[in-house]
DNA sequence: CAATGATGTTGACACTGCAAACATGGATGC
DNA sequence: GCATCCATGTTTGCAGTGTCAACATCATTG
């Protein structure tokens, strides 16, 4: 499986370091036109290999998306994990944020984490722990601010689930909105909302946080002096 | 089920109605076997009809999902015009529910609708205009809960924004714990929130639109009042 | 220095979307 | 009634794909 212990330094064998060419490429390809018509061998053409070679690095076209989202998700705990738990509230707020502006600094490999593209993440045992581990990042905070009291009483699991989907939701659309903005529809996540409401939600995700903070929080008044 | 009857939609040529035909079988494959492998050709097949026929009805396979996915549009914003409006509260609290239902009630559909599949809406023109009809509706409820000041005083994108990325992520957790339950994981959407999680709030959406609602109404005690 | 195993190549198969030319037969005008 | 038209379905064909199997290469290691 894991075969990059020839040396610490990328060159070796016929290409250099095939594994991470095509990473990139293939990151660089969905986004310039989109994950769609992304083929193995386009990627293999242009990293200037056979058609097959990218095989010798990955199981299958799944397998190379998989390996994507995987370092996504791994850097996206990573951000969710430098949040400060010291004050729960901001905590929350950070904490979100820090998804939302993941989200908007990584669009193509957020795309990969959070869209349909990987299907199902079974059989794909790094990729699932990763996504776990962002999750359980959220959730402690969470616990964090209802063991203290800041948040009001409430299921612990309903809340995740409830402020989770409103991130994510905000993180597609800022997405989105992005996309559109740069003129090059390239990735396309979430093409209702029309572009005012999009651009308005994006352009100050925090207080799209803040609405439902509003109705989570034990002291309102607190919401006032986050730093964002 | 049956379709003896040659309507204006339909004819009745030598298949006797492949474009129906093709849109069930379509759905029908996407339910049991998810997007990805989808092909006209299979679809042909399975309607005993030579592979190419399909292009008869839609100009390409992306067109053919389209379809789909306006119908499921113009459903949802049917859905939506029927909430009364007399109670503005009542009405955004409805609004919200009627759309995590209808995707409850049509997975297939709601991923064409929203999932990535479709990609750029640009040059399907009825499916840009069912969409947004859908987007008005939910405008219209919260312009009318301002207005009477049923409402917090906000800006109205924001808000339509916020409300949308919520609902829009509920009803994707809702439907991936429903996939998930049904054992079979037909339809891929949205694989992180742990199973937990999403089953926690696909049992009560309600309760998760409420905590955003809570923030965003004039008189949350009103809340205890809403019909569910 | 030879053996080994990871890496890249060639060739092949079944499949896809899609275009163009062709065939069929119900609807329509005379 | 008959000829015509045109929407529908067919055949053929091309370029491209994912993936497998057999083969070639070459850095590393015993």
């Amino acid at each position: 499986m894991n075969a990059s212990q020839h040396g610490d330094d990328g060159r070796s064998y016929h290409h250099g370091d095939l594994r991470k060419t095509l990473l990139e490429t293939c990151c660089a390809h969905i986004a310039s036109q989109g994950t769609e018509g992304l083929s193995l061998r386009a990627l293999a053409r242009e990293a200037g290999v056979s058609p097959t070679a990218p095989y010798r690095h990955f199981d299958s076209r799944h397998a190379l998306l998989a390996a994507l989202a995987t370092e996504g998700f791994e850097e996206l705990a990573a951000s969710m994990r430098a949040v400060a738990l010291d004050d729960p509230v901001q905590a929350f707020f950070d904490c979100a944020l820090s998804y939302i502006r993941y989200a908007a600094g990584n669009p193509v490999k957020y795309h990969l984490m959070f869209g349909e593209v990987i299907g199902d993440f079974s059989g794909h045992e790094e990729l699932t722990a990763a996504a776990g581990d962002c999750y359980a990042r959220l959730e402690q905070v969470l616990q964090v601010g209802l063991d203290s009291g800041d948040l009001r009483p409430d299921n612990l699991e309903e809340l995740c689930g409830t402020v989770w989907a409103l991130v994510h939701g905000l993180a597609g659309l800022t997405l989105a909105a992005q996309a559109k903005a740069s003129s090059k529809p390239i990735e396309d996540i979430m093409q209702v909302p029309p572009l005012r409401a999009q651009q308005a939600v994006a352009a100050a995700p925090e207080r799209a946080v803040l609405r439902l903070m509003e109705g989570l929080v034990a002291d309102p008044s607190r919401l006032h002096g986050l730093k964002h």
